[in-house]
DNA sequence: AGCACGCCGACT
DNA sequence: GTCGGCGTGCTC
């Protein structure tokens, strides 16, 4: 007999990487699977996850404790779900509890009941079918208006939807529903998005079918299919025409994009192009909104979901396909605490669903081109643009020796000013915000440093204030040299707001939009803007890398990299993967409806190998050298790393910390451990801190290791003066 | 992570 | 004399 089991093993919302055993209670019906219990944990009650029964327990039986309530007598989470959290927990070596937690919306974390919202629908009885709606109207026009409606409608219809149109119309309704001639009901809140208007389909291209056909003949099984099509060449389309698919297939497609990709336009394009509602899941839902929006997920009510990272933990009730847009960006993986891949995640879990998974991207990251080279996901391919647009023109700038002015050089200016004369846009990408990077007394020498983190503080105009992009520190000016008193302090270097007023000053005719993190601050406003340059009240676009990705500017004929040195020379072995993305993603602005686009780079270095590549031969060249050389370097994606980092106000703490972890660990033979060394900017927000990196050209030799060091960890002799954190597959490491 | 216990400094 | 600082120990 199953139920016989008399221990529930369960996960609690606290720092642990094993479960707690539980009694199971004996007046209250017995937990499943799945469900959520309330249990006594130390000197608290704590709301747990039940992931397993079992009659054995390491624990003695006069330690453990009952559960107190048993909060769901059906499962929260569907066993699938719960086994890959499960395999999460174990893969990043992140506590159970803690995991779990991410995956639940907050309010069931907190207790609330597992069943969704209810709203009173009504729709049309049988007695009320047959009536008369005209022979009403005289006397009850209200009532005579709302039968009309329920007559028709197939649907029942909310109280909401009737109040929106008409007015509140509910003493209309009780009458009508006291007649017997309608009925009401009570249905869940999902707060699904729908559109009425439909538009159609556009014919797909040759490409863009075969790459449907592969889509749609996998539905059945796992396959990863990475779906590489050039900026404009309809990924979309493709995405659109295999949910179709599987929407006639009777199931859900779970679609995961980038934080910043996920705007009202894209949610817009889905509602109106494929007649079935659609649950939106991102960090700016409210919980309410995010727990129906999951219980649509979850009940099959959404057939189509789609998310930022946190939304491939989604219930699925019918899952059909996953789709990853931009599995390049690095949005995609948590940068603190539950660290998380949510591509790879979705990988993982397609392959254990047995359904296919679709990544796209224009700029693939080396990891997937190095799945595809392998054989493990299969290429699709989108060689052209959409519409016949050519693909841009690159031209290299050498600004060596030449005047620059705030870092436009003269060629630049008289291009920006072809374009501008022809009617067009243009877009400028500069990766630096604020007005100059450095604040210099004349004197001197003096520079505006911060006290609290290595770095130096940024000169933003408005208000003439300096400030720490790390930390936030901020202040004005001051008025004289701290150090000399001399009154002479000048910004030196480029950002976005000094190129802006010197556009200004060049092209005064010119609207110009500046597109940065400082002029989007508000909710919205990145949207409202792009949506401004879209109807062409600017016609020059400055800003930073949020500029690659905006929605299509169909006038943009001119995109220029003001400043590729700065990408060129990063140190981190992921820097020049991060350039190309970058600069291909931005040069795809350009020339997207009839006219050819042109694509400018300034640069000190123009015969830097990573350039020429790129332009002369794309990203596809690029990735294959790339690919090589990490190769030979034994960096992944021929090697697996994990990072161990810590970070302390004491200066030394960290490094004795991870010195103490390092020597803690039984590493395999095949594994090297760096470090520890201070971390790429030592002190932060007035925390210093170091890291101990991990390297093996197995996988399994990592995790093995990771699995008995990491729960260890904590009893170190400084654990408790550090704050640390395991980075599995990290994606920052020099 | 919480929460309690426990042992040393400045306050009504 | 106590209120309270945060070190450290524990959670089935």
């Amino acid at each position: 007999m199953a139920n016989c089991d008399a221990i529930a093993q369960v996960a609690v919302p606290a720092p642990f990487h094993h479960l707690f055993d539980y009694l199971l209670p004996t007046a209250e019906p017995p937990p499943c699977v799945g469900g959520r219990v309330l249990v006594p944990f130390g000197k608290r009650r704590v709301v747990g996850l039940v992931t397993g029964l079992t009659n054995e327990t390491p624990i003695e039986r006069r330690r453990l404790r009952a559960i107190e309530t048993v909060l769901d007598t059906r499962p929260v989470l569907p066993e699938e779900l719960l086994k890959l959290l499960l395999w999460a927990s174990r893969y990043y070596h992140y506590p159970i509890g803690e995991c779990l937690a991410t995956a639940l919306p907050s309010l069931l974390r907190r207790g609330r009941p597992a069943e969704p919202a209810l709203e009173r629908v009504w729709r049309i009885a049988p007695a009320g079918q047959t009536i008369a709606a005209n022979a009403l109207r005289r006397r009850a026009p209200r009532q005579a208006r709302l039968l009309e409606i329920l007559q028709q409608s197939a649907r029942p219809i909310g109280c909401a939807e009737l109040t929106d149109s008409n007015g509140d119309w509910r003493g209309a309704l009780e009458r009508l529903a006291a007649r017997g001639w309608i009925a009401a009901s009570d249905r869940p809140v999902y707060a699904l998005r729908r559109s009425h208007t439909r538009t159609a389909a556009p014919t797909l291209n040759l490409a863009q079918s075969k790459a449907v056909r592969a889509i749609t003949a996998a539905l059945n099984n796992f396959q990863a299919l990475l779906l590489e099509g050039v900026t404009g060449s309809g990924k979309t389309e493709v995405y659109l025409a295999a949910i179709e698919a599987v929407l006639a297939a009777g199931r859900q497609t779970l679609l995961l994009v980038p934080e910043i990709g996920l705007t009202p336009q894209l949610v817009a394009r889905f509602t109106s192009r494929l007649d079935a509602p659609l649950a939106v899941l991102h960090s700016g839902l409210s919980d309410t909104e995010r727990l129906e929006a999951w219980h649509a997920a979850g009940n099959g009510a959404a057939p189509i979901v789609i998310g930022t990272r946190s939304a491939v933990f989604a219930p699925l009730a019918r899952p059909g396909l996953i789709v990853v847009d931009e599995e390049h960006d690095t949005s995609l993986k948590q940068q603190d605490g539950f660290r998380y891949s949510a591509r790879d995640l979705a990988v993982v879990r397609a392959r254990r669903l047995n359904i296919p998974i679709v990544l796209g991207s224009a700029t693939p990251s080396l990891e997937t081109l190095y799945n595809v080279r392998r054989g493990r996901y299969r290429q699709l391919r989108l060689p052209q643009r959409a519409g016949g647009a050519a693909t841009p023109e690159f031209r290299i700038f050498d600004v060596r020796g030449k005047p620059l002015r705030e870092g436009l050089s003269q060629p630049l200016q008289q291009r920006l000013q072809t374009h501008l004369d022809a009617g067009r846009q243009a877009l400028l990408l500069l990766n630096r915000r604020g007005f100059a990077p450095t604040l210099l007394c004349h004197e001197c020498g003096w520079i505006a440093l911060c006290h609290r983190c290595d770095a130096r503080l940024i000169y933003h105009h408005p208000g003439k204030r300096v400030r720490c992009h790390h930390c936030n520190y901020d202040r004005p000016v001051p008025a004289h040299c701290p150090h000399c008193a001399g009154p002479d302090l000048r910004p030196l270097g480029l950002g976005t707001q000094r190129v802006e007023a010197a556009l200004r000053l060049a092209f005064p005719s010119a609207g110009l939009l500046r597109i940065d993190r400082d002029s989007t601050r508000g909710k919205g406003a990145f949207e409202a803007r792009m949506a401004a340059a879209q109807r062409g009240e600017a016609q020059i676009l400055l800003g930073t890398q949020m500029l690659a990705k905006g929605h299509h500017l169909p006038e943009v004929t001119l995109v220029a990299i003001i400043d590729a040195d700065q990408g060129l020379f990063g140190s981190d072995f992921r820097a020049p993967e991060r350039f190309a993305q970058l600069l291909i993603q931005v040069a795809g602005r350009a020339g997207r409806a009839a006219h050819l686009g042109e694509v400018v780079i300034q640069t000190h270095h123009p015969e830097h190998p990573l350039l020429q590549i790129l332009i002369h031969r794309g990203y596809k060249d690029f990735a294959e050298v790339a690919l090589k050389e990490r190769e030979q370097a034994h960096l992944p994606p021929f090697s697996a790393m994990a990072l161990l980092r810590a970070e302390a106000h004491e200066a030394d703490t960290p490094h004795v910390f991870l010195a103490q972890a390092k020597a803690s660990a039984q590493p395999a033979p095949g594994i090297t451990m760096l470090g520890p060394v201070p971390a790429p900017m030592e002190r932060r927000a007035g925390r210093y801190r170091a890291q101990l990196l991990l390297q093996t050209a197995h996988r399994d030799e990592l995790q093995a290791l990771l699995r008995n060091w990491v729960p260890r960890l904590a009893e170190l002799e400084q654990a408790r003066r550090v704050r640390w954190s395991v980075d599995v597959d990290p994606l920052e490491t020099l």
